[in-house]
DNA sequence: TAGAATTGGTTAGCATACTAACCAATTTGG
DNA sequence: CCAAATTGGTTAGTATGCTAACCAATTCTA
């Protein structure tokens, strides 16, 4: 019982929050067909303001590639993205907005910033600014490897690596493990 | 452009934060045989220190009632836990630890417990604290029901209201819908 | 006290995300 | 240039969580 066991731990008041934000966006999305993770890669698109890679997208949403595999299916059955096969790279698919999006993109950005102005308006910026700081520490620290050793990768590294004249960022979520079997 | 665009936005660092801890956590408790989801819940069993409905335990672990249905028939097959029907309440499921979870939870909580020092380790103090004060603000406005008129029950009403015997304690997740059909 | 409302639990169906394993294309190294 | 490694994408299987709809037991109320 040496940590704090009064009230509630950090962790479960962050996981809390974060749930409660999300719920409640999806709440708020929903009358527009929409969720969060939808609403996430459609604003990483028109941020882009260009078509972007299925891996830069789950770089940029901070998800695995299998996961944006399902997430991009939906969005575009449901015709809010559009794929086509890159010029230069055939491996790589391109996902561009679709008009639909295109036309309401505005919209469900400004529900999302007006829900953020809801739950963060009147906490003082110092605050929040703060509580960021800490918030980023924390995740710099959860996202490093727990221990396999590798030494000397720590810093920033391998960031806008060109190879297929596409743009890479990776936003954190540092692919660490590349699990590839030997494929035989 | 009114909020702030500039690197990321409090949402995305709040949910990439949750998530990093989270996959962490399960991946220490992953020897184990764990992941957080599983822990918490026999966190909270141990905590208590007595048996709980299905319905405190979805209570305290903040998720609806379904969810814990399929966790807890997931700790059961692993026995970790045991159910058995209530003597006083023949609706309910009374949920204990089982022998195999009273062994480890030691071990269990002081994983969670290292992982907790590691990652906020050396923040002050004061930080943490302003940070836990934003993020209870923020969850306590995001959990608030959306504008379902009804007015008056704003404030915390309705604890520990006991019926069956058993207490309650609604930790957050205030079951605002109800969602019940007619039943025809 | 009988019917209505509520509560505890469940099932069905879906959304989101993960790991493991794999294929096809491209890049790299010898 | 060719084999090996890497990269982009996919499928399969699982975990976790949700809403909607329902049943059975209990509590409330007229």
């Amino acid at each position: 019982m040496s940590s704090g066991d009064n009230s509630e731990t950090f962790g479960q008041l962050l996981h809390g929050t974060a749930r409660a934000w999300r719920q409640k966006l999806d709440h708020r999305l929903k009358p527009m067909g929409l969720s969060q993770a939808k609403w996430r890669t459609l604003m990483h698109l028109s941020l882009a303001g260009d078509a972007l890679t299925q891996a830069e997208i789950a770089a940029r949403l901070g998800v695995e590639e299998p996961s944006v595999v399902t997430l991009l299916h939906r969005l575009e059955r449901e015709e809010w993205i559009t794929r086509s096969n890159s010029q230069r790279d055939r491996r790589c698919k391109m996902v561009l907005l679709g008009r639909r999006a295109q036309r309401v993109i505005g919209q469900i950005n400004s529900s999302a910033e007006t829900l953020r102005d809801e739950l963060m308006g009147g906490i003082p910026t110092s605050d929040l600014q703060t509580c960021m700081k800490v918030l980023a520490r924390i995740r710099e620290r959860a996202e490093k490897t727990d221990k396999v050793r590798s030494s000397s990768n720590a810093g920033v590294g391998r960031r806008f690596t060109r190879h297929n004249g596409h743009t890479k960022q990776g936003n954190s979520i540092l692919k660490k493990g590349t699990f590839r079997k030997g494929s035989k």
